[in-house]
RNA sequence: GCCGGAGUGGCGGAAUGGCAGACGCAGCCGACUUAAAAUCGGCGGCCGCAAGGCGUGGGGGUUCGAGUCCCUCCUCCGGCACCA
């Protein structure tokens, strides 16, 4: 650059345009996904926040991959609504409460205030006209007519469950949020225990079938498998084993190998099965009571540990083999789950590790029924009868059989006395939505003494959150100590009525969202045409954590709706890409209470935002994350730096040069080969392979213009292009220049570039000259020359010959376009 | 234990079975400057003076050719975990 030119160029400073140009996108409304417009749509969501307090840059790393995304799609010619709102409800606002005296509106209010502030300052295409805050009352509602509707499609009931209940935080705890080998709170860390109450169920199991297929759906393996396994479909039998008491009905069992029904050695209920204090014997009794009580007061971790031993008592009782009518002792052990299956199992202890342990403790004997076809078999240990060429042994009629024909076929003969059928189990329990805490969705249920549990009638809704109540955690929800709010009326007869004082599942509000943002200020949950318009969301982002939690739920809630007739389509996210994880400097997960969270205020200060959106894709791969390290982010400042200074306009500091058709040649040739690259690498979710393409195109642009092409005009399109193609990743600064050039507001209205091929062609390409694989020179044609020259210009190389000492070559493969390899003798 | 994902320079990372280390960071050298910062240019896997050799977690294999495919082992990360 001469010294003319640089006196000419203003000094980089991004905190000269870059809040103004986000004022002027929000006030033009640049943003605003409009309903009536002609277009395609494309719904492009990534998950909404938390308001925990302050925005980190995790939020920043997830938010900004769709929205690069959602701006090449709206370049591409889409109508591309991209909103955000804040998933309000929930523990951190209540615990807020307590610690702090303040009101959970106040705080969460506030934190969403400061939130959506920092939000703006990342220069997203997020469209605010359609915020969703799920704590708001005119969310709510909606929250609570959809209750309303699945418990009208029997699709919600109410039932005493044994809970997992973390005692710290004071609440029941779904399945899936109780995590690790030490069944602990996902919130809070500590250890579960189980307790009986009335609970309110969405029937998710209704849905395990159409849950396991994804055919249609663009979604991460890993999220499908997750699902698969959590879902955990097992095909098998159930069995009725009759008991030797009279007038007490038969024990049913699941199994998914009824062919090693032959090995049945005794059988196992779960202690808290009905069955057991009906069957055991007054000699046993004491025993028995004994062991259920112990099982019962144990926590989640003791009862599900797979390192202790198992223990039993035997009840006194005996139930009888329905297909050889052999006597078989009734057990009672924890290691059979009261909620899988049927709570009680036929044990099989020569094929079963855990039934084999039992038998092993207590002497229980252990019979083969399945082995090799080879005849051999083990006899330290249970041997695992999985395999395709096995056969039944010691089988009675089903002896010799292949086992994988006696699944069937021992099935099919249980049918036929009328003591088994075939059965399907799941893994998957219903989910549990009921929440003893304040800060949710009232349940809107109401407990009238003659009439039950009614719904609250829909005109009736909202049922709002009373806001002076005491929040200080008991075990029971804080709105029972309400009377104003406890206090109702039975929708059937007048009477006075009880109202229901539990909130709901935090998911549940996520788990409709989606549809809100599509017709948010609407008088219904969501108005149906603009739902039909806009759904199914298009591409969805965000954390692989929420893999079993609000993805399945979600699926759910869709489905169920479509049965009840509200959508017309079957999944809610067509394609889902998950962001990698942010770490903390000390690779741990960013925490506010390890004090390693990024915040990226100062960052933006400093460098402003396009470059934080910049480094923050350009340290990896987007799916990967990684711990933060900001060292790099100066790499980034020199490169928009550099965009800066090529973007400016009217550059006319040209020197003549003899070789410039070349030069320019090369430049174009750049350019096309970066609208390719980048257009490639931006749909797949590779923006650190884009930025670095982009910052190839902005080098070749700096060497362009060193050697003199700066006022031509395939330099001027080099730059624009430049400037389009970055504008999604860096939309500040390519708005401002844009705007310098004199070219039409706004650059992110502007077409995305089109690619040439013919002008990506190069003129020459280098080849490389391998001897047995090893690279010995190099060749530099133009892409027409003939195959058998470039063969013989190889065999003719100096250092080839010297490798080949002389002899011919056994083989030259020629890969066109790639490289020639000699193969000596 | 089961199911996923991942191991490449000092660091982040790149590479449809075809030149390993693109693009950056940090570093070193140089230009500009009284000087520094900023900026610009250059160098950079390891061993070796060189020729050359060795290099993508370890070991084996397929192939003219393997970071990439196959087998096996090790390590790390995520999920599930007595699910009959």
């Amino acid at each position: 650059m001469t010294s003319e030119t640089r006196a000419r160029t203003e000094r980089f400073d991004p905190a000269a345009y870059e809040a103004n140009w986000r004022e002027r996108w929000e006030r033009d409304g640049l943003y605003q996904a409009r309903d009536d417009d002609p277009r395609d749509k494309q719904y492009v969501l990534t998950m909404y926040p938390y308001p925990s307090g302050d925005l980190h840059i995790g939020h920043w790393y997830a938010a900004t991959g769709p929205d690069i995304v959602a701006r090449v799609r709206r370049m591409h010619g889409d109508n591309v609504m991209f909103p955000m709102g804040f998933d309000s409800f929930g523990l951190p606002a209540e615990n807020a409460a307590i610690d702090r005296g303040v009101d959970p509106a106040t705080w969460t209010a506030g934190n969403i205030d400061r939130m959506r502030a920092q939000f703006r300052t990342m220069g997203c295409m997020f469209d605010w006209t359609r915020e969703v805050v799920t704590s708001d009352p005119a969310y709510y509602h909606w929250t609570q007519w959809l209750f309303v509707q699945f418990f009208k499609a029997g699709l919600a009931y109410r039932a005493m469950a044994p809970v997992d209940w973390c005692p710290k935080d004071q609440v029941v705890l779904a399945r899936e949020q109780v995590e690790g080998v030490d069944r602990h709170c996902w919130r809070c860390g500590t250890p579960v225990i189980k307790r009986d109450l009335e609970q309110w169920f969405f029937r998710i199991t209704n849905y395990a079938d159409e849950l396991l297929d994804f055919s249609g759906i663009d979604w991460p393996e890993p999220i499908r498998l997750m699902q698969t396994n959590w879902i955990g479909r097992s095909e098998g039998a159930e069995i009725d084993f009759p008991v030797e008491a009279d007038g007490v009905d038969p024990i049913r069992v699941f199994t998914t190998r009824p062919d090693t029904i032959f090995g049945a050695t005794f059988m196992v209920l779960a202690p808290e099965h009905a069955l057991v204090s009906v069957l055991t014997t007054p000699e046993q009794r004491e025993a028995v009571d004994s062991y259920v009580v112990a099982a019962r007061s144990e926590t989640e971790i003791e009862r599900t540990s797979t390192e202790r031993e198992k223990t039993g008592v035997f009840i006194g009782a005996y139930a009888v083999n329905p297909l050889n009518n052999e006597r078989i002792p009734i057990w009672i052990a924890d290691y059979v789950l009261p909620g899988y299956g049927t709570g009680a199992i036929m044990a099989v202890p020569a094929h079963d590790e855990r039934d084999f342990a039992f038998a092993h403790r207590y002497d229980l004997p252990i019979r083969y029924v399945v082995v090799p076809a080879s005849g051999e078999l083990p006899t330290s240990e249970a041997f695992a009868a999985h395999e395709a060429d096995e056969v039944l042994a010691d089988s009675g009629e089903f002896g010799g059989m292949p086992a994988s024909e006696a699944i069937g076929a021992i099935t099919q003969q249980l049918v036929d006395i009328g003591l088994g059928s075939f059965a399907v189990s799941y893994r998957l329990r219903d989910w549990l939505i009921s929440r003893q805490r304040y800060w949710g969705a009232p349940i809107p249920i109401v407990y009238c003494p003659d009439h039950g549990a009614q719904p609250v009638p829909e005109e009736q809704l909202p049922v709002l959150l009373p806001s002076d109540v005491d929040f200080a955690p008991t075990g029971v929800s804080p709105l029972q100590s309400d009377a104003g709010f406890l206090a109702a009326e039975c929708p059937v007869c007048g009477g006075p009525a009880r109202r229901d004082t539990d909130t709901m599942d935090t998911f549940v509000d996520s788990s409709w969202y989606f549809l809100r943002y599509t017709s948010p200020h609407s008088a219904l949950a969501w108005e149906p045409e603009k739902a039909k318009l806009w759904m199914p969301v298009d591409l969805y982002t965000g954390g692989a954590e929420h893999a079993v939690l609000h993805l399945m739920y979600a699926r759910f809630f869709v489905k169920a709706l479509r049965d009840m007739g509200m959508l017309d389509f079957d999944e809610p996210f067509l394609a889902l890409r998950n962001q990698g994880q942010i770490l903390g400097a000390d690779h741990q997960r960013m925490s506010k209470s390890r004090g390693n969270v990024a915040n990226p205020d100062e960052l933006v200060a400093r460098y402003g935002s396009d470059a934080v959106r910049c480094f923050l894709m350009f340290i990896g791969p987007w799916d990967q994350g990684g711990p933060w390290n900001p060292s790099g982010i100066d790499g980034i400042h020199r490169f928009l730096g550099r965009v800066w200074s090529v973007g400016q306009p009217s550059l006319t500091d040209a020197v003549a040069t003899n070789d410039a058709d070349e030069l320019e040649r090369a430049l174009r040739r750049a350019t096309h080969v970066a609208i390719a690259g980048v257009s490639e690498d931006v749909e797949a979710f590779r923006f650190n392979t884009a930025l670095a393409k982009l910052m190839e195109l902005t080098n070749a642009v700096t060497r362009a213009r060193e050697a003199g092409l700066g006022s031509a005009p395939v330099y001027a399109d080099a730059v624009d292009t430049l400037l389009l193609l970055l504008a999604p990743m860096a939309p500040h600064i390519t708005e401002e220049l844009w705007s310098r050039r004199g070219k039409p507001y706004s650059i992110h209205q502007q077409a995305w570039p089109a690619y040439d091929p013919a002008l990506a062609a190069a003129d020459t390409i280098e080849l490389p000259v391998q001897v047995n694989g090893k690279l010995r020179d190099r060749l530099v044609v133009t892409p027409d020359t003939p195959a058998e020259e470039i063969e013989k210009m190889a065999l003719g190389s100096e250092k080839v010959q010297a490798h080949l000492g002389g002899r011919p070559p056994k083989r030259v493969i020629h890969v066109p376009g790639k490289l020639v390899n000699i193969v000596t003798p």
